[in-house]
DNA sequence: CTTACAATAGAACACCGTGCTACAGTGGAG
DNA sequence: CTCCACTGTAGCACGGTGTTCTATTGTAAG
């Protein structure tokens, strides 16, 4: 019996550790990413990554999986809205909830943060479906007539482009140059996306 | 005194320096940015670097500063059109064309991605004032009545963030989720930014 | 031409972190 | 009570890091 070691449960040693690498990822960026901090992070031994996953690319593998899953499914519960006005706009801001609040795993998912980072297919999969959901509600809203006409991909192309550059610039400090973006912001650039930048003659 | 006669003009090898670690910081990433990487990369030994800048920050110091100048002065030049809706998406242009042919440059402006990385108050000046520069040409534009009215910093905050968005999009692998983007989608996307994705009554 | 000097390249320094593995304890499941 | 999967400790083998020392060389000034 030696009194230095310990066991921590297993139960949720796996995800402790995805979890960590997301906060390390976060925080202080790729090259922070190393088996040794994952570990002390996620209050476990250096091995214990290794018996849970493979090597150090599977943790960013489940990181990647995990978040292509909830993003997508994020994306899913707010298109689900009958109208699709609502859905739209509900698909908005769940993009931005969740780039906001799993910071790590929006950057893997659309930043490239890890240069020699490669998705597995199927998690990659849940990322065109999410984008397809988009499309989709973008169609309904056409089939109401409220949405201007057009190639629905294309709109969807550049809305998404318009809500992404708005986290993206939230995400980083661009409070430095300008003002601090935020919930009333998020709002009315979303009306303005609606409306145009261009007044409407009357 | 003749500066062109120098063996190895001094300006050539610190440009070549500063040139290998914006190919490096595009082509591999952050961690690809070693003293050794970037001195192979410009022909020149290791000591190279430190004979033309003081250490390693140094050279991303030079970067940042030539690449917030160069921004700015890019935008500058779109902003001095006469017509300000002209000028308004040179500037639009302008940003789209500096992001895609100087990305190691705009990411350091804009992406963070050296965790520890912050640029000299002089730099950053020059960044906030190109900013400005849109602020400025955005209320031109408000000034003749076709941009619609509201806080000109928000405004201009929203459509920055438009075009940065789709400038982000076309940097990573956005392809791989849908279409490749290209110079036809981006005009189309400035006209909806500016038409807005309602439709319009009649 | 001679001298002085700054830029050069090569090598080395001291250091630290990397991914990963061998192995011996250990505690819960059966 | 047994078993064995999971655990922590320690260590391996390696490579790269930023930086400095030193001798050398091309070049410009006197």
């Amino acid at each position: 019996m030696n009194p230095e070691r310990h066991r921590t449960p297993s139960s949720d040693v796996a995800r402790a550790i995805v979890d960590a690498a997301a906060a390390l990822l976060d925080e202080s960026g790729p090259s922070a990413l190393s088996i040794r901090a994952i570990a002390e992070r996620a209050q476990v031994a250096p091995m214990g990554v290794y018996n849970h996953f493979g090597d150090k690319s599977a943790v960013l593998d489940h990181l990647y999986q995990r978040g292509a899953h909830d993003f997508q499914a994020a994306l899913a519960a707010s298109a689900s809205e009958q109208d699709p006005l609502v859905a739209l706009r509900g698909i908005g801001h769940a993009y931005r909830r969740f780039a906001n609040e799993r910071s790590a795993e929006f950057a893997l998912l659309f930043l490239q943060p890890i240069p020699g980072f490669l998705p597995s297919p199927e998690s990659h999969a849940a990322v065109i479906r999410a984008f397809q959901i988009f499309v989709d509600t973008l169609s309904r809203c056409q089939e109401t007539g409220l949405l201007v006409n057009g190639d629905t991909v294309d709109l969807a192309n550049f809305i998404w482009a318009s809500i992404h550059g708005f986290v993206l610039l939230e995400r980083t400090s661009w409070s430095e140059v300008t003002k601090q973006l935020g919930d009333a912001d998020f709002e009315a650039f979303l009306n303005h996306l609606g409306d145009g930048f261009f007044s409407r003659p009357q």
